[in-house]
DNA sequence: GTCCAGGTCGCGC
DNA sequence: GCGCGACATGGA
């Protein structure tokens, strides 16, 4: 389960990762309508980390179309975050994350904010797996397939989401309750009434993002703190079983905390909270 | 069968 | 603000 979680994102379709020679790879849309596969590896070494990214198309890609993939595969793997003052708090506070080391810490996230949003109402009260099958679901019979292997498929659109009857979500996705509130936010995102996009912007205040996601039906607490942390702003910690689990072995001897105390203990780290946790986790030995 | 998961909503207080 | 039951689904 820890090294599930470790890699969470990674294993949600369309992303696929290819064990043995490290690479992720993901069917994606692009704005015009070209569905292309991308195969993203790591190269280079940890003081000059590069990426080479292989792009499988059926025609000659547009410059327009290099610079989206581009963008967007940045913005996957957080290229332009600037996470060096987390490095320097950690370095002074001689916190023992030994493997800590420059490049960590970027957590992949989705090319948009819409998908993370999806798949972060998928992951509430929800065993991983029930997850998993749930977002394999809408990407095999919402998402657009790619022309040189038909079986894979991009993320859906919110167009296509919001296009889908009723019962597709009940008795083929199965999605449960959720439905309800998938469907809703892909017709309020598909009618121009939710910019989710928007939220990606810097300038805005965390308080006023958190205050936009808590809106979205399906979205409370640990979901916002979740799509928070997605969208680089790293101050709320998401309070899920998994955090409480962690907390109560690792800081208060088995006695369960509540979860005010339990989040008190990264107080120290500010804006830099979640990633204290994280780091905090992955530290821990892996059990199985 | 029963319990519950990487919670949230809609109540009533 | 806080406590509580309901909630679809599948896995343990």
């Amino acid at each position: 389960v820890r090294t599930v979680r470790s890699h969470g994102w990674l294993q949600l379709a369309p992303n696929h990762w290819v064990d043995d020679q490290d690479k992720l790879e993901r069917v994606l849309r692009l704005s015009g309508g070209a569905v292309v596969l991308l195969r993203i590896q790591g190269r280079g070494s940890a003081e000059r980390p590069a990426v080479d990214v292989g792009v499988h198309h059926e025609h000659p890609l547009t410059d327009q179309q290099r610079h989206e993939i581009r963008d967007t595969v940045s913005h996957m793997l957080r290229l332009d975050e600037d996470l060096s003052d987390f490095y320097r708090l950690c370095r002074e506070s001689g916190y023992p994350w030994a493997r800590l080391t420059a490049g960590m810490g970027r957590l992949l996230r989705s090319p948009t904010l819409f998908e993370d949003v999806v798949k972060t109402i998928l992951t509430t009260n929800m065993q991983w797996s029930g997850t998993l099958r749930m977002v394999s679901g809408l990407v095999d019979h919402l998402g657009e397939p790619y022309p040189g292997d038909p079986e894979r498929h991009a993320f859906p659109t919110p167009e296509a989401m919001a296009a889908a009857p009723a019962e597709m979500y009940s008795d083929t996705v199965r999605l449960g309750y959720r439905g309800p509130y998938i469907r809703e936010l892909a017709e309020r995102v598909t009618a121009g009434e939710l910019d989710l996009e928007s939220l990606s912007d810097r300038g805005l205040r965390t308080e006023m993002v958190r205050k936009r996601l808590l809106a979205i039906k399906g979205v409370g607490r640990y979901a916002s703190a979740n799509l928070l942390m997605l969208l680089g702003r790293y101050d709320a910690i998401p309070v899920d079983t998994e955090f409480r689990q962690f907390m109560t072995k690792r800081y208060f001897c088995g006695a369960y905390p509540s979860d005010r105390e339990a989040v008190a203990v990264y107080d120290e780290w500010g804006r830099w909270k979640f990633l204290a946790y994280w780091f905090d986790l992955l530290q821990e030995p892996e059990e199985t």
